[in-house]
RNA sequence: UGCCCGAUAGUAUAAAGGUAGUACGACGGUUUUUGGUACCGUUUGUCUAGGUUCGAAUCCUGGUCGGGCAACCA
């Protein structure tokens, strides 16, 4: 609270309309998903801005649905969208559709036609692009473009009767065809579609353009800040221009430049090809960068909107680091997942001079929280599994885990040192031989021993298995959205990697979705929805900070 | 060869004419019963050329580079 932080470019916007008194103080934001796909990191930047603005400056902001095009919109996705939404943990003023302002809308566009500002026009599409002319040379006047005021009205109230069919006509607004900024000559404002649309069925056959439809609704909602992504620049003068034709509440539009991370893409359309083609199992596949698959994967709301608020909001285009994110969940986890033991890679350890039978010992839950967190029992016997990669034949010099001659304490337990190993015919090592040191226990050690290591470990007897499921980055490249539609041929074939039969815990047995663990110097980890009471299948959220993995690549 | 937006360490983001700072990354160290965490340190930057000014990342002009705009998508 203390540390002042510095303003970005919309709060300064905010403060100063509030000084100025502009909108009697009033702060309204929306935040406008069209329902045509699944919600991505990206749009979690765009929620954390608009709700986030209002929670600091005490105001409201609407959720709405842009639904003008019945030919994409599914309410499958406005219910994920919601979804989404509600677990990053933000609460909408009014769950709002724009579908909900056709009526109105259709009003509006009847009134601009009175006014002599937008005219019905049966020109094809070829034709109408050939009407706007190009970026250096202005554009031509459509046929029907003067077209009187009275057969403009009977024309659209027909279009809107259904007496057209898709394509045939087009309501354009009236504006300037050798306009410098092209969303300026005669845009269309509604097109004839015969589709049913998933909230008003077939009572329309024509839809407004989205260009006709957001100023207005934010109008409509009295939106005092109406915040969207940089390609909108262009739009703003017409976004203006309807407004002031119509007379209504002058809502302002503002842009910011959208989030891109390296090694993903971020567009719908492309993250429907992943999923349609089969690259990736489904919306919430953990590889993905939707909500839903981060929140599968095992990310909290709280590391998301801690990644939206670090990587700031300004209007130059921006490429972040993923590392970032992973810096995000790390941190948040490390707070709050449960400390527990697995062994993804097993192999056998005995303690050649511990007694047959069990004890059981205690493991903190987590040290990181405050008041110790509890503890949960850990049975301990003679045989173990340890990770494959804790023993080594022969070990270099700062390898402070198992060799023989060498000593480590198994985390929670006691010191051992290794005597002996066997090998199969084949040279694989099979079982480590130890002997441990009784005094040594982990909480009351009198042994006087310091060992540099310390290493997780699974009692055989009572280990419980399970899949895990160990991802990485979809893509091999930094930017694949760079290879255009090619991006495919960009992923990485080690996305996936499933490891059938892991050793954990017993106390593991009872692991909760939606609840993060971290399986001691392995990673974080959270049960996977495919779960079933008889077999239990982990996602590796994210692995920990392996400063030794890297010494070791160095050579 | 039109119009619009932008340009600060590797990546982001501050500095509103007055010491270029912060985070992540990278590198090194201390602590540690997780090679985790925590803590400490190091490294690297104002696109360019002019101009205004006592003083410019900031203001002005030209250039360069990047992005966007000519969907009956949003």
């Amino acid at each position: 609270m203390s540390e002042e932080r510095s303003l970005n470019f919309l709060e300064e916007i905010i403060e100063d309309d509030i000084k100025n008194g502009r909108n009697d103080g009033r702060v309204h934001t929306r935040f406008p998903p069209e329902p045509n796909g699944y919600l991505h990191i990206g749009h979690a930047k765009s929620i954390c801005l608009n709700f986030g603005l209002a929670l600091k400056y005490n105001g409201k902001t609407n959720l709405r649905f842009d639904d003008t095009n019945p030919e994409t919109e599914e309410t499958e996705y406005v219910e994920s969208i919601k979804e989404d939404v509600k677990w990053l943990g933000f609460n909408w003023e009014n769950e709002l559709y724009a579908s909900n302002y056709f009526d109105e809308l259709y009003a509006f566009a009847v009134k601009l036609i009175e006014k002599g500002l937008a005219y019905v026009d049966d020109s094809s599409p070829d034709e109408i692009a050939a009407q706007k002319g190009s970026p250096t040379e202005p554009g031509t006047p459509s046929p029907y473009r003067d077209r009187t005021i009275e057969e403009n009205l009977r024309l659209f109230s027909e279009m809107k009767d259904g007496k057209y069919l898709d394509g045939e006509k087009v309501l354009r607004a009236k504006i300037d065809l050798s306009s410098p900024n092209m969303h300026l000559r005669d845009p269309l404002m509604y097109r004839i579609r015969h589709a049913k649309h998933h909230r008003t069925g077939d009572k329309w056959c024509i839809y407004p353009m989205y260009d006709f439809a957001h100023g207005q609704s934010d109008a409509i909602e009295k939106i005092t800040h109406s915040i969207c992504t940089l390609e909108f620049i262009p739009h703003r003068p017409l976004y203006e221009w309807f407004i002031d034709k119509l007379d209504i509440f002058p809502s302002r539009q503002y842009e910011f430049a959208r989030l891109n991370m390296t090694y993903t893409v971020m567009s719908k359309r492309k993250l429907l090809q992943l999923v349609n083609e089969g690259f990736v199992n489904g919306w919430d596949d953990p590889r993905m960068p939707t909500i839903s698959g981060l929140r599968r994967r095992g990310f909290t709301a709280a590391s998301i909107r801690d990644f939206c608020d670090r990587i700031g909001v300004a209007k130059r285009e921006n490429s972040i680091d993923v590392s970032l994110l992973e810096f995000c969940i790390r941190e948040d986890l490390n707070k709050k997942a449960w400390r527990r033991m697995a062994v993804l890679d097993p192999i056998k350890l005995v303690i050649t001079n511990y007694p047959e039978g069990e004890e059981i010992l205690h493991g903190e839950n987590n040290p990181e929280e405050e008041g110790g967190g509890g503890s949960r029992d850990i049975p301990f016997g003679r045989e173990l599994w340890i990770e494959r990669e804790d023993f080594m034949e022969n070990a270099p010099k700062k390898f402070f885990r198992l060799a023989p001659g060498l000593m480590v304490r198994l985390k929670h337990a006691y010191i051992i040192k290794c005597d002996d190993f066997v090998k199969d015919e084949s040279g694989n090592i099979t079982e480590v031989h130890c002997s441990y040191f009784p005094e040594s226990k982990s909480g009351q050690d009198t042994s006087g021993i310091h060992v540099k290591g310390t290493i997780h470990w699974v009692s055989i007897p009572h280990a419980v298995t399970a899949e895990v499921r160990i991802y990485d980055r979809l893509f091999r490249s930094e930017d694949p959205a760079a290879n255009g539609e090619d991006f495919k041929e960009l992923i990485n074939p080690e996305s996936l990697q499933t490891i059938p039969q892991i050793y954990i815990e017993p106390d593991l047995a009872k692991a909760e979705q939606g609840v993060g663990y971290q399986f001691i110097r392995k990673g974080y980890f959270t049960l996977d929805k495919d779960s079933s009471a008889g077999k239990l299948v982990f996602n590796r959220t994210v692995s920990l900070k392996d400063t030794w993995a890297k010494e070791v690549k160095k050579g």
